[in-house]
DNA sequence: ATATGGAGACTAGTATCCAAGTTTTGTCAA
DNA sequence: TTGACAAAACTTGGATACTAGTCTCCATAT
């Protein structure tokens, strides 16, 4: 009864060349053929196009006909507008969970924040950045807009790819908890324009980051 | 010197099948063989499978291997979805451009409400509906987001396949108008929550019209 | 030394063929 | 009439051959 899904080879190039892309193991600028590609999975030329193509619409790549294929670098401007849609979404997705927002709520996040905090001390990174997720993803749930998160996370991808290029994510967990802390706070309040406020500045904390990274790595920018 | 781009059969049965789709010339539930359409153009199988996948990405096609490809149908999640999505990034539109208003700004929004007047007085239609494009344009040009209107019309598309399936737009142009009013008043104002607030009312305007559609029109929901 | 032109090695786009799975159809039997 | 079941007629996925445009490099001419 169930719909099968048959994983198309299709499917699986394009999975492996999307996550090589967005972790930076292939770097921008660099150019993918697809006899090339097509030799290294054993198959032909056509599941390789299909996924180039998919790639192509997430702006990964850069398919120009007769020309061969790029991996696309990073743009201030294309950057700029995944934040502003993040920032957007997750303004509005507070705006309407708060009007629904009850202790079962608050207990849910402070249950989370709990762990965080357990994670911190015991300097678990990876622990930490999976409940940093959840943390996120509950406000999504508990308001009523899961779909919402899929959009979020689309443009939380492409801020990540680029901010791969740092490596001092590490010192910050410190101020994110806290961050979190204020926006749970917020919730738990019922004050829309305070909690808003905590949202935005937990989104801005990459500014600096990303200017960092502008100035540090130009060719990696188009 | 300038990047010539050649256009591409895949490109060509793509822009039509979509076309088509959005315009409901294709109802959603109809079937669309690969084959069938190639023969149609008077091409290959290839460049329809191509444009197939295209239109897949944009969930206007529903793709099963080995299965007939049918025309997605709407959902009100996913309806849903677009209008939060598009909510949220015009009120952040709104927020930032608020911040660098100036007169000259005013001046022009403006310039576009007189204009709408002299359209609605007139009984034109559909200049009035390429002003109230301009008029949401403006707001994010003048703002310094010209990016974020491409996200938004993808998200309005999508609500305005939906409201071809109702043709009861005509008598709405007044209380539109009134909307953008209210709006550039609100901008050249100053004041943030009021500016949302009439964009926020605006946008909610479609509410009874989607349950309408919904009601009226359930076998082309999923 | 520099500019030009051409050969050859690339590139992606398209057409065609085959494979594999699904749906429809028709036949035969209970 | 109704059911089972097999065969035929679909469907998309993938492999391969070929086309046409682009780039690189080297020889030749200025």
């Amino acid at each position: 009864m169930d719909d099968f899904i048959r994983r198309t080879t299709t499917d699986a190039v394009y999975g492996t060349l999307h996550n090589e892309i967005v972790s930076l193991a292939i770097l921008p600028g660099q150019k993918l053929s697809e006899t090339e590609v097509a030799r290294r999975f054993g198959i032909s030329r056509q599941p390789v196009s299909n996924a180039f193509s998919k790639l192509e619409n997430e702006e990964l790549l850069l398919i120009r006909p007769q020309k061969v294929t790029i991996v696309r670098g990073f743009s201030m401007e294309r950057i700029a507008l995944a934040r502003l849609v993040r920032t957007a979404v997750e303004l509005e997705v507070v705006h309407r969970a708060i009007k629904i927002w009850d202790s079962e709520c608050d207990a849910k996040l402070a249950q989370n924040l709990a762990l965080q905090e357990t994670a911190i001390n015991n300097g678990d990174l990876s622990t930490f950045h999976a409940l940093d997720y959840d943390f996120h993803k509950l406000i999504y749930v508990l308001g009523g807009n899961p779909l919402a998160f899929e959009v979020m996370l689309d443009c939380k991808q492409k801020v990540d790819r680029l901010c791969l290029l740092s490596l001092e994510k590490s010192s910050e967990a410190n101020s994110i908890f806290k961050d979190h802390r204020d926006i749970a706070a917020g919730m738990s309040s019922g004050n829309v324009e305070k909690a808003q406020a905590s949202v935005r500045k937990h989104l801005s904390r990459l500014d600096k980051t990303i200017a960092f990274i502008h100035d540090k790595h130009p060719n990696y920018f188009e």
